[in-house]
RNA sequence: CGGGAUGUGGCGCAGUUUGGUAGCGCGUCUCGUUCGGGACGAGAAGGCCGCAGGUUCAAAUCCUGUCAUCCCGACCA
């Protein structure tokens, strides 16, 4: 038994103390992953992968949905064809993993391990696509890729993550626009609705945007560090892919024409967000939605009569009802040790069932989030398991959002900016000319970055921050993993 | 890629200064008693001390190299 009520979790380290510690703490104990023997690689354990499955499932709907296939393209990308777009090879050259032998002879052709896939896939669209009638072409690949980082930390940055990545190609320019735009906004609403992570929408810098894009739209998350996570990107290609590798078409009026693209992806780092959004002292806190148990139940007193056979039965309901649930009739740990452990796991809802309750036909609920008990006649179950399931993730989204709220600044002058810098954490915004000498000097002098120019803009004054010159745009800067 | 730290049973650590039989706590296994916020007793298993060289009669300990992880910077999803 405790004797200390600070302590249900003996082992994690604060997040007041060491934020990084606080992350590789509960990425270990709670089995999310593991290191394995390559450098920056993990293995993701079942607990974790169970997290990615479940965004992988509400993502993948929300990309059917919206007309998309899923599709796979190969691990490995020719030299050749990785450098016909010549910014794009500029962007990923330094972290491109190669191979160079196959079966003990040396290559022809060295083979890129894919770090994206866009030459890949416009090379066969090239082949696919003659007619407007082909168009507009909507796929998706869920896949690994491999970028040589030189630092790495599980979840936020690996050689090797998993992410999914969708392709289109347009007759127009502005559906191509129209689908890039559409695809940040599923990947908003994902977030806020499934991940319980309210986001910043906007556009990338040219300075940030990505490498072969003609511009590329960003939601970014804040950490409780006050450090800002970019977790999902849509980027409008233009036609400087279709141009490089000539992907035409014969439209209506009988001209050969090149195609519009886009592509937009989110990763397995979206866990990492997870953990730093909502997590505490105690552990994890995941979201409902992508929680890999939702319910667990654990019973007290289990060698009883009945009470054992009552959670049986509670728990056929409760699976049957579509909720992930879990018994956990452990004999070798005591009912406390269960408690602490499925709390520092971050499930949702524990469901107690002991011999008082099974006298009462009722169970016992206690929140994650905020550690309510609640006492619930058995008939009453399902509704309120739904509906706490809910108000959880209410709770989390309400409570990351006044987090960020809180940790989200204005400067008007350099002076104004230079003092959040050294006295607070988390997003300032700023406004800015536009100018790439700016951006580098913010970035030079406090290691802020641009993390996007809003698509909700204010007007905090007529001048940019940096030079003075006239501000086109407000701006969020911070910290960035 | 720079600066710092750490690698010793599954986990957390001591032992390294001053070379001399590898230890502690937790966990694991067996049996029993327990069970509403990390239970208790008795017994047991488990380690070529990250890896490779070297010095020495003798290396966890000293030297060289190497790999990995963590933290802080520069670069990136």
């Amino acid at each position: 038994m405790s004797k200390n009520k600070q302590e249900f979790v003996a082992h994690i380290t604060s997040r007041e103390e060491d934020f990084s510690k606080w992350y590789t703490d509960i990425i270990l104990k709670t089995d999310l992953v593991d290191y394995s023997p390559v450098r920056g690689s993990m293995v993701i354990k079942p607990y974790g992968y169970g997290i990615w499955e479940n965004i992988q499932r509400e993502l993948d709907n929300r990309f059917k949905a919206t007309g998309h296939k899923n599709a796979y393209f190969p691990l490995f990308i020719p030299e050749s064809l990785l450098q016909k777009e010549v910014d794009h090879v500029e962007g990923f050259a330094p972290e491109v993993a190669w191979v160079t032998h196959g079966g003990g002879e040396e290559l022809t052709e060295r083979l890129a391990v894919r770090p994206t896939s866009e030459t890949i896939i416009c090379s066969m669209y090239a082949k696919w696509i003659q007619s407007y009638r082909d168009l507009p072409v909507l796929y998706n690949q869920w896949c690994n890729v491999v970028r040589w980082e030189k630092t790495t930390r599980p979840f936020l940055r690996t050689l090797e993550f998993l992410w999914q990545e969708g392709h289109t190609a347009h007759a127009t320019e502005e559906e191509a626009q129209e689908e890039t735009m559409k695809m940040l906004n599923v990947y908003r609403e994902f977030s806020e609705n499934v991940l319980a992570i309210p986001m910043v929408a906007g556009k990338k810098t040219e300075k940030e945007k990505f490498a072969g894009a003609m511009s590329t739209y960003t939601i970014e998350a804040l950490m409780q560090d006050g450090q800002a996570l970019q977790a999902g990107t849509s980027h409008n290609l233009g036609q400087h892919f279709a141009k490089v590798f000539d992907i035409g078409y014969l439209d209506r009026d009988g001209q050969r024409k090149h195609v519009w693209q886009t592509s937009w992806g989110v990763t397995t780092r979206l866990i990492g967000a997870i953990i730093m959004v909502h997590g505490d002292e105690r552990g994890l806190v995941l979201p409902p939605k992508v929680a890999p148990i939702q319910v667990i139940m654990v019973p007290i007193a289990f060698h009883k009569e009945g009470v054992l056979d009552k959670a049986e039965a509670i728990y056929e309901g409760l699976k049957a009802a579509g909720f992930r649930v879990e018994l956990d009739d452990r004999d070798t740990q005591s009912a406390g040790w269960k408690f602490n452990e499925w709390e520092m796991k971050g499930v949702p809802i524990r469901l107690e069932i002991g011999p008082r309750d099974v006298e009462k036909n009722q169970v016992v609920l206690v929140r994650r989030d905020n550690h309510e008990k609640t006492f619930v006649p058995v008939e009453e179950l399902t509704d309120t398991i739904h509906n706490m399931l809910e108000e959880i993730h209410k709770g989390l989204y309400d409570k990351a959002l006044t987090m960020r709220e809180e940790n989200t600044h204005v400067a008007h002058d350099m002076d104004e900016f230079k003092d959040i810098v050294e006295t607070r954490k988390g997003f300032i915004k700023a406004m800015w000319c536009g100018d790439v000498g700016c951006e580098d000097r913010i970035k030079d002098e406090f290691s802020l970055t641009a993390r996007c120019i809003p698509f909700e803009q204010e007007k905090l004054a007529d001048h940019c921050i940096c030079c003075g010159e006239e501000a086109k745009h407000m701006v969020y800067f911070a910290r960035a993993y």
